[in-house]
DNA sequence: AATGAATGAGCCTTCATTCAT
DNA sequence: CATGAATGAAGGCTCATTCAT
């Protein structure tokens, strides 16, 4: 009965953050990024719009924080090693996470996929992305330098435009995505990679 | 002092359903499908809100209008033959003609891409996207089937995802996209698609 | 074939306005006089929304036009004679006559209510109004003088109000409204207004 | 800095209903329903559209509330003692309130008439209103039957009609209604109703 | 830390009216 | 006489954001 320490405030703060966060990404899965409001996502979260905005200085912000956050738990599920270099096995291992992340976080794609197509906003976006995604692009250069492909850079945006279309066609009907089949087909990647 | 003829007014209203398609077009690119507003695509066009609704009945269906004005260009440039049945040096055409598409159509793919992220408008347009890409898919098929591809709807889903893939780069940064690396190694699968 | 005389055009004319009253009239009574635009009058009367002001300088003349036609048809099946005296038989030819122009009406009197109640409107329409309705009021305080009533303008009153009540009350259901029944009870009063 | 209590916010919200409701009623007796809206009613309330809207999910939302209120109250004077017998000193009552109603809420009645008239919005109200009525109508018949009319059912019909009549001609000119000699005149129908 | 009333700019849409042809 | 493209003002409504409490 105390008064709370600063550290239990910021505690809280951070639940409620993620709560926010999470009821977000529910709403504008359900009703998309264009008819997600403010007023929906405090009533759902059983907070005031002017709490809302305690936590989050702008929607803007708020959405920011989420697409950020999520690009961070995709790149901590890669390379776990930190090696810099990516295994055979481990490139497996990033494909069934890969679809993983997919499956369990469709709505996050959701979000993600809308966010890239609002140019204004990739601006802002870009500079920080473009930087995560560095090593994750290096490592896979390497890699399919290391399997002798002729051109590694491309092999590399063949990847990743993959993997985005995949994405893409998942978050759009999870139901009739045959998973497994195309886990199976991308697994062959590790071992033929150079036709 | 006598009217226009019929022939007349058509002349005027496809002209100026051409000159709002792509002025709407323009706007959606730059500023993104959510930020775009009858009021900013009048102002654009030089005409009064009032009048593109001369033209559509609504915002939603100018959007409809558009998307598949743009995916009967899209289907009119595959199979030329019209025979079902896929060549590989059509294929090659077809990939040539795809980034044709994409290049001068760039506007075009954003508004796609956004319009398939939007929950509610999905369902008024798969149904008629479905029946569209039907036979698209399956003149794929038969082409990897006739490949000697072990699962070939696998093969048509992967292909269908890397283009996507490669559409969605492309859109978000066409000036380092590596178009011709890309097409020629796209062309190396209408020659050994069978591992 | 020879050019049409002066006499034969304003035929044409006097034509056209009363088949547009007619559109006009119907249109106001399926959706209400709020959702009826010169648009739809023009559409379904079959000419261009031009012509329409050709014949009518505003949507305002066009109503009042209608509004004032009607009343002129109710004022002539009133007093037949002319003689400005009211006989019990005439009285009685006057409440069938007026039920069976709210019978056939029913258009012309929701109109003519909507109209009423637009203060606005009601200002301009006001002095021609009371102009017209004058000769039938005193017409009806003699009638009730000559019966002994007590205070006939307050019994012109009443039976002015009763009977735009029941005409209120017809044109919001006509189906169920008991047109006979309350004919009768009407007959009465030519009997025995004075209690 | 503590936030307003909840009663407060009732409070606060309770006036503002009120306030909002007596601005719509006066401007919709000035102008018609036809010409008011919700701009007009926002800007002599003295607050913004948008707040309107937080009170009122609709523009017919709250012509609805005020309609069905003002009928509320009609029937609150009705029958005081709710035993659903109409004696005839509470039926000279219920006449006085009438046309006290009448006088102190002209410009609710006139909303009523609008209303009426709208064929859509009338389907909507019907149910309600008719339910509302019914409890009224079914004394009035009881009342008439006791009095031996020959049809109570069309002298109830007969008295309604009447008094909407009444109501429909004091709103359209308030200051020449003769109003104590109709009241007058109609305390004959309590003593007398037989012929 | 927390509330929700209040704002104001902007949204999509409608419509009486004008006018070149 | 006749057309319908075009306008412009207004309509109902939404929403991110602010602020007194």
């Amino acid at each position: 009965m105390s008064p709370r320490t600063e550290k239990q405030y910021e505690d809280i703060r951070e639940e409620r953050k993620i709560q926010i966060k999470n009821v977000a990404l529910e709403i504008i899965f359900e009703e998309g990024f264009q008819n997600t409001s403010i007023s929906k996502i405090a009533k759902r979260a059983g907070i005031s719009k002017g709490l809302l905005y305690n936590y989050y200085k702008s929607k803007e912000d708020m959405i920011y924080e989420i697409i950020f956050e999520g690009m961070d738990n995709l790149m901590s599920i890669f390379d776990p090693n930190k090696d810099g270099i990516l295994t055979d096995e481990e490139a497996r291992f990033f494909i069934d996470e890969m679809f993983n992340m997919l499956r369990s976080n469709i709505k996050y794609w959701r979000l993600y996929f809308s966010v890239m197509l609002q140019p204004k906003v990739m601006l802002l976006i870009q500079d920080r992305f473009m930087k995560m995604m560095e090593p994750f692009m290096n490592i896979l250069v390497s890699y399919f330098k290391q399997k002798g492909a002729e051109n590694p850079i491309i092999e590399t945006r063949m990847v990743v435009a993959m993997l985005d279309g995949f994405a893409f066609h998942f978050i759009l009907d999870p139901k009739h995505f045959p998973l497994e089949e195309i886990k199976k087909r991308l697994y062959e990647f590790t071992k033929t990679m150079k036709p």
